[in-house]
DNA sequence: AATGAATGAGAGTTCATTCAT
DNA sequence: TATGAATGAACTCTCATTCAT
């Protein structure tokens, strides 16, 4: 296989990583096959091999494809010196926009990654749970400030406030006449009551 | 297909419904095979065949049996004379304990419905909007009673409820350790605080 | 298994056979189900086994039945003291009677023996071969006595009797309103002017 | 579906339309297996649906594949300025010959196309419809032109060839020693002797 | 005399994958 | 860089057959 690094390379295969995002989103992983795949990029079904060595392997490139840059996104706001609101006005808005510039391979995450092999699976895993705890972590920061009441459960508040976003991404992501940016304050204040004080 | 009606025959069908449901939400629709569901119910392959017409119709059923009770229930619900709060914790407490009691299906519901055939999940997915606007009247008069603010945007709210409660469902399937009842009042918690005045 | 002798048994056994040839007839030997033969017979599909012991052994025993009469009547026909043409006019009644008569049978015979086992085949083929010797022979006995030209190939003859009946037949079996008595004149003209001086 | 065009895959395909029409002919459509088809091309199984997209389409083309040609020499034949007696023989020629040209592709139409779905069925059987009806013709321009007697009813006589084609066909097919012209006159002679005045 | 329930073998079909070109 | 052709394993589904009742 030649010259797999090439430019050229590299952006036929980014363009293939979306086709399979596309697909896999919209069949699941066992319903989608490697043709339709292909049929969605232009090629035929043979050539996928080109890209990838094996649907698999699609499949882990979307789900690494589609958490990287949210959960990147999640160290920044975590590490930035914002209060409380303003953090998870911040992770909603990554969160519920990643649905509309990342496509559907975050929603492919969420719903196939647990057909991936074991390893790729646990790796990807650590950077879900990462996410999770930059959550818990921002949640722990806001009940020391003050920003919101003493009971409230972190692990809980960031499983509900994943799962909000999760849910709603899922009908962004169907509906691309949704107005993103009024779902993002409706969460933000859902929860900003929820939790506050 | 045989004498549908014998009791004997019901009885077994039901169990056959129980072990597709707990395979589909195990592995997905395609992921799964009839084999694995057959093996999951003590008999050969072949045999589910008696049961039903197709891989497909076990999908419906599996689907019909994890959404109906569920709807019931809110029918119930929302005809009720209730005070809104009363309303809400009731919604909560059904759908997350759906998830215990009826095992499986109500997951298969959520992910695996659009393998149906369109005639199956359009009868289906009316069952699952009748229940969302159950759950927006109820924020309407929750509006109309003053328990809420009269800013929220009520179909927003029953998404955002529903979606929680499906977030956490999933949890709740996964981990059989977990204490619902903490969750019910935690989510109940979150949702009454976040709209309330 | 009990009384198999017994006439009520004889007689239901009678019954099955002719709606296997019903089902042999419209779908072909593996066309047909045994479900499909016990429904006809309305009776369950396990049931048939009371009457044959596999689905092979229906159909020979259709094509016993279909063939049986039909030959007897040949050597009757060919042992009678009549002249050429008498001959060949009973002949032609009777092939072609017999497809109103014994229903379905015959055809059954002609279109579906070769799925018989081997030996089964033999011995039928025996009877048919037996048919067509006869009717050579009558041939034979025409040229002989100078009711048909000297050159004519008895051979032959009879097997475009037989040809040319069996094509009628299945005509005869799909169309209850033809009028077989017309169809057995017009191919006794056909054959008597076709073969004489 | 591959570029259906290309010259290589339309030979090869014709040659899998060959393959199949051998073993439905042996065996029937239901008797014989995808498996068997694929053995007698020398490939795998799985294979043959590159050229098939079910078994059905493969009954499909090997029947249209038995029935074009001869349909289309009997237009030829009706179409010509030819006496009575050289078009009967001309179609008894063309009939039988067909037999051993096109090897076994006519005899599966004649004895399998009623598996063939609805559409198919109905396409094809126009064209031996249309086929009945020349023959007829030539039967009735006989009538007039003095040739054959004036009772001959022209739908029989029609009816009477095709079946005593087809009759010699079958033997024709199970037998390649057979001498193919010595039974083409041999009918002929029949046929003219047994409608002539 | 008949049935409900189950079975196992085999069918048609799909599909991820390979590879020479 | 991509394709046509083929493969083999897995899958869903059918069906003749058995057998306890």
């Amino acid at each position: 296989m030649p010259g797999t690094d090439s430019a050229r390379y590299q952006q036929q295969r980014r363009e293939a990583i979306k086709s399979a995002a596309a697909v896999f989103a919209d069949k699941g992983f066992h319903g989608a096959s490697t043709k339709d795949i292909a049929a969605h990029l232009g090629i035929k079904q043979g050539s996928l091999y080109y890209y990838f060595k094996s649907k698999e392997e699609a499949l882990g490139e979307v789900c690494h494809f589609g958490i990287h840059d949210y959960v990147e996104r999640m160290n920044n706001i975590a590490a930035s010196e914002q209060p409380f609101e303003a953090k998870l006005m911040a992770t909603v808005t990554s969160h519920l926009s990643s649905y509309r510039e990342r496509n559907e391979a975050l929603k492919v995450y969420n719903d196939e990654r647990l057909y991936l092999p074991e390893e790729k699976r646990k790796s990807l895993k650590q950077m879900g749970s990462s996410y999770r705890q930059h959550l818990e972590g921002i949640f722990e920061e806001g009940v020391r400030s003050g920003a919101i009441r003493e009971s409230v459960d972190c692990h809980f508040a960031a499983q509900a406030v994943i799962g909000i976003c999760n849910a709603w991404g899922d009908l962004i992501v169907r509906d691309p006449d949704l107005d993103v940016f009024d779902v993002i304050q409706k969460c933000t204040e859902l929860l900003l009551h929820g939790f506050s004080k």
